[in-house]
DNA sequence: AGGATTTTGAGACTCGTTCTCAAAATGCCG
DNA sequence: CGGCATTTTGAGAACGAGTCTCAAAATCCT
């Protein structure tokens, strides 16, 4: 059998991901859980948050550096506008680009100046 | 003074670089001078990367496990279409999200089937 | 060639991440 | 309640990409 356990440190990890609107760092979380009492070890950390990544209930990033950074996240498609002071993260559903810049300006008051868009698929030669 | 030297390591390096329309990893990179019979380090390679990705002639990408990764690439902005199973890297000059994707179908012929888009900038309580 | 300056390379080092494995925690069943 | 099989955890070793150091080599200028 393969059965799951719910454990404090599993619980005190979600807990703070889905009080944060922000990407935290596997760090980042084993200072804050340190702080709130209940000192959860980096390989435990990083565990929980891969498994909450494969569940689809964190979004994993790599930030600037290249660390992996995550935070909770719903499962459907969106795209994440960034603050690059503070780090709060709004979320932007998927739609036309100026659906997008709109929404940005008027919905969520954010300041766009600077965008990264990538596209994957297969090239010509790769059918 | 600081003067700029053409040294073998910087041609062989940018050589490569310009023949390849690919990501490559510092490690790949490496591998590739070694087989060419121009064996660089570690460190110039890294250094020689860093020098062209200031100077606008190389684009940094960190791949999915977060390591950096280099193609020759001209200044003007705009975005990638990258191959799943190749890695051969498109260029897609920007504009609105429709025209991107009409532009990759008819102009690349490159099937997209997923894409990443990231904004930056302020939100609403970082002014 | 001579010499000031820039660049290189070997290897030590840093630091984020993964691995190892014995100890602890969890849930179940008698 | 105790055992008990199973899962999870933690301390620290191991790993690997990237950076740093500094003496040796290369480059350019005269
Ligand atoms: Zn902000
Ligand atoms: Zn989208
Ligand atoms: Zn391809
Ligand atoms: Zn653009």
């Amino acid at each position: 059998m393969e059965t799951e356990y719910e454990t404090r440190p599993r619980e005190a990890i979600a807990r703070i991901l889905r009080a944060e609107p922000r990407f935290l760092s596997a760090a980042e979380l084993c200072a804050r859980l340190e702080e709130s009492g209940t000192p959860v070890s980096r390989a435990t950390v990083y565990r929980t948050l891969e498994r909450l990544a494969a569940k689809g209930e964190a979004a994993l990033r790599l930030n600037d550096r290249g660390e992996a950074t995550f935070m909770s996240c719903d499962n459907g498609h969106h795209h994440h506008a960034i603050c690059r002071s503070c780090g709060r993260v709004e979320d932007v559903a998927c739609g036309a680009l100026d659906t997008f810049v709109d929404r940005l300006r008027s919905l969520h008051g954010f300041q766009l100046d600077d965008h990264s868009l990538e596209f994957h698929g297969k090239c010509r030669s790769c059918v």
